[in-house]
DNA sequence: AATGAATGAGTTTTCATTCAT
DNA sequence: TATGAATGAAAACTCATTCAT
C-alpha cells in the first residue's frame, strides 16, 4: 500500500512550487497532481478541496514560521540581537524556500483573515519584540503597530525585491543591512550596538 | 445610448473595486458588469480583454502616480523634504483611493515586467530621490536597491496594516512617523532634519 | 438573440423526459444539453445548478396539478362528482404526459420536504374533498388522513402499474373503476351515485 | 479476522438504513463502509459491486416477503380474513423494520423486471388473493390488475403517510380501517363481514 | 455602442472500483 | 478476509468571450 504520509508531502511540494511559481488560480489540480506523480482524485483523498489545500499550507508554514521567530527571539538578548538572528532567520526561510516564501507572500491576503484570534503570527512576535525593547528603554515610546510595520516591512520589501529580481540572491547576504535599517527605523542610537 | 466615456469610466470603477476587494482571478466579469450596472457584453466594446482591462487599469494608474511622485521630489529639496512629500502623497492616495492604492499593490508585480524599458514607476521616483541623497552626501553610501526596497516597506507596510484594521486611518496621519522611519532607515542623522 | 422563453422551455422539455425516463441521478447534464439541443454550460443560465432545474421542475407542475385539482373540485359538487373529475384530470395528466407523472413520482419523496408549510398540494385538494364530504354527511366520520391515503392510494398506484406496463393505457379507460372503488373506500353507499 | 457472516451482516444493515434514507444513488459507498465500521474495500469481499448489493437486498426480502404473505393468505380463509393477516404484516414489517420498507419502495420497480419469470412477488400474493375472492363470488368480477392496485395503494399510501409524520405509528393501530377499506374497495358489501 | 443569451473549453470534485499489503 | 490509499473516468459547474439583435 502506498505510503499516505508520503504521497500528501508529493502534493504539498508540487502544490507550492507550481503555487508559488504561476499563483494558486491559475495553478489547476491536474498541474499538481502531474507534478506530483499522482492522480488528480487522490488530492481529494488529502485534502477536501483545493481551497483547503491552499490553507494548510498557508497556515502550517505561517504559523510554523511565528513559532521558530519566538523561539529564537526567546533565545537572544536585546532588541540588536534579537533582530539579528529573526531577520536573519527570516532570509535563510527565503533562500532555502523561496517558493514557500513567494507562496506565503501571493496567499496571505486571502488567508490571514481565516486564521483564528489569538494565533501565533510572525507578525506577533515581530511586535512582542519590539514591545519588549520599549519597556526596556532601548528604543523611545512610540506606536507599537506602526513600528511593527516598518520592521515587517524593512525585512519584507528587500525579499519582494530579490523574487523579481531587483536585488541580487543570496538574502543572507543583506542580513546586516537590512538589520541595520530596522534597528534605525525604531529610534534606536547607534550606541544601543555595543549596549 | 450613453455617453460611452461614462460607461467605461464605470466599469473602471467596478473593477477596481472588485480587483481590490477580491482579488483580479476572483472577480468575474460578471461581477463587473453586475457592478458597475452594464450588460457583461459590454466590457467588450472598451477593452479587448478582462487582461487588457488590468493592464489599462494598472499601467495607467502606476504611471500616473509615479509622475506625480516625480513632479513632488523635484518641487522640493533635500532628502527630508522630499520623502515627506512623497510619503505623504502615498498616504492621500490611500486615503482618498484605498481601492486604487490596494489594486496596484496587489497586480504591481504581474505587470511591471510588460513595462516599456525607461518608463516612469514610483519605485524608480523613490530610488532616483535616494541616489541623489548619496550623491549629496546626506546619507552615507549604501546599495541602492537595497536603501529603496527599505523605504517602501517602510511606507507600504503601515499602509497594509490599516488595510486591516491594525492601524487607525486616515493615513496621513501617520505621515511624520513614517517619514522619520524612512529617514532614519537611510542612516541619516536625526540632526539632519534640521539641516 | 435566442429567445430565453424557448430555450429554457427546450431543457425543460428534455430534462424532464431524461428524468422520467433514466431518473435524476443517471441523467447527466451533458445529456440534457444534447437532447435539448443547447451547450451545456446553457443551463447554468436558467438554472443555479442540475438540483434548482430539478426542483423547480417538480415544485411548479405540483402546485400547478394542485391548483388545477382545486378549481375542478369547486365547480362540482357532491363527493362522487368531485372525486370523478379530480380522478379524471389525474389520469388525462398522465396519459398526456407521462414523462410528467413519473418525474413527479420518482422525485417526490426528496422534494415533498421541501416545500414551505401551507404551499397548495395534490393532497391537500383531495383532503379538502373528503373532509367536506364528511362534514356533509355523504361519508361516515373517519380519520381524514387516512382517508385521504386511501383515495391518494388508489389513484397513484394504478397509474404506477401502467407506468410499468402491468395495466394497460390510456388510464382514462380506467376513471370510471378507479372512481368508484375511490368512493367505496370512504365508505359510502352505493346509493349516494344518484345523490 | 471478525466472522465474515457478521461483517456481511453489518454492510447489509448500513446499507439498507442509507439506502432507505436518502436513496440508492445518493448513498456512497464511503458512506456504507463508515456507517459499517469497515473498510471501503471489504464491500467487494462480499459484493460484487454496489449494484449487487442492491440487488441482493432487494431479491431476498422481497420474495421473502412474498413468501410470507403466501402463507398467511394460505392460513386463513375468505377474503376478508386473508386480507387482514396480509395487510398486518404489511404493517408490521414497516413498524418493525420501516428502513427495509422504504427500501423495498424505493427499489422494486428498477429491479422487478430482473426477477425471474414466475418468481413470487408481493404484488403476486395480493392478486391471487384477489383473483380468489372473484373465483369465489365474494367480490364482483373486475379487472384483476385494477383491484391489485387498489389494494397495494391502499396498504402503501397510509404508509408512505406515516414515513412523513402525516399518520401516527405505529401502522399496526390502522390495521382494521385499511383492511375495511381495501375490502370495500373491491366491491365486497360490507355484510361480507359477517358472512 | 450596448445588450445579454449562448458558448465550450476548462475547472474542480465525486465515487465505484482496484490492488498492494 | 480485511484494509484503505490510489485510481481515473465521468460528473457538475465556471466564466471569459462571442455574436445576433
Amino acid at each position: 500500500m502506498a505510503d499516505p504520509y508520503e504521497t500528501r508531502h508529493k502534493i504539498n511540494k508540487a502544490a507550492l512550487d507550481l503555487f508559488a511559481e504561476q499563483g494558486v488560480e491559475a495553478t489547476t489540480t491536474k498541474h499538481i497532481a502531474q507534478a506530483a506523480g499522482i492522480a488528480e482524485g487522490t488530492i481529494y483523498r488529502h485534502y477536501v478541496s483545493k481551497d483547503d489545500l491552499v490553507w494548510d499550507l498557508f497556515s502550517t508554514n505561517y504559523v510554523g514560521f511565528a513559532d521558530r521567530l519566538d523561539a529564537l527571539a526567546a533565545e537572544h538578548t536585546g532588541l540588536k540581537f534579537k533582530l539579528l538572528v529573526v531577520i536573519r532567520h527570516f532570509c535563510e526561510l527565503f533562500d532555502n524556500d523561496p517558493a514557500l516564501y513567494r507562496f506565503l507572500l501571493l496567499v496571505q491576503h486571502r488567508n490571514l483573515h481565516r486564521m483564528k484570534a489569538g494565533t501565533r503570527t510572525p507578525l506577533l512576535a515581530i511586535r512582542d519584540l519590539i514591545e519588549q525593547a520599549i519597556r526596556d528603554g532601548e528604543i523611545p515610546d512610540q506606536d507599537l503597530d506602526l513600528a511593527t510595520a516598518f520592521v515587517i516591512g524593512i525585512v519584507v520589501q528587500p525579499a519582494t525585491f530579490a523574487v523579481y529580481g531587483r536585488l541580487p540572491r543570496p538574502m543572507v547576504d543583506h542580513v546586516p543591512s537590512i538589520a541595520d535599517a530596522a534597528f534605525l527605523s525604531l529610534g534606536a542610537h547607534a550606541k544601543a550596538d555595543h549596549a
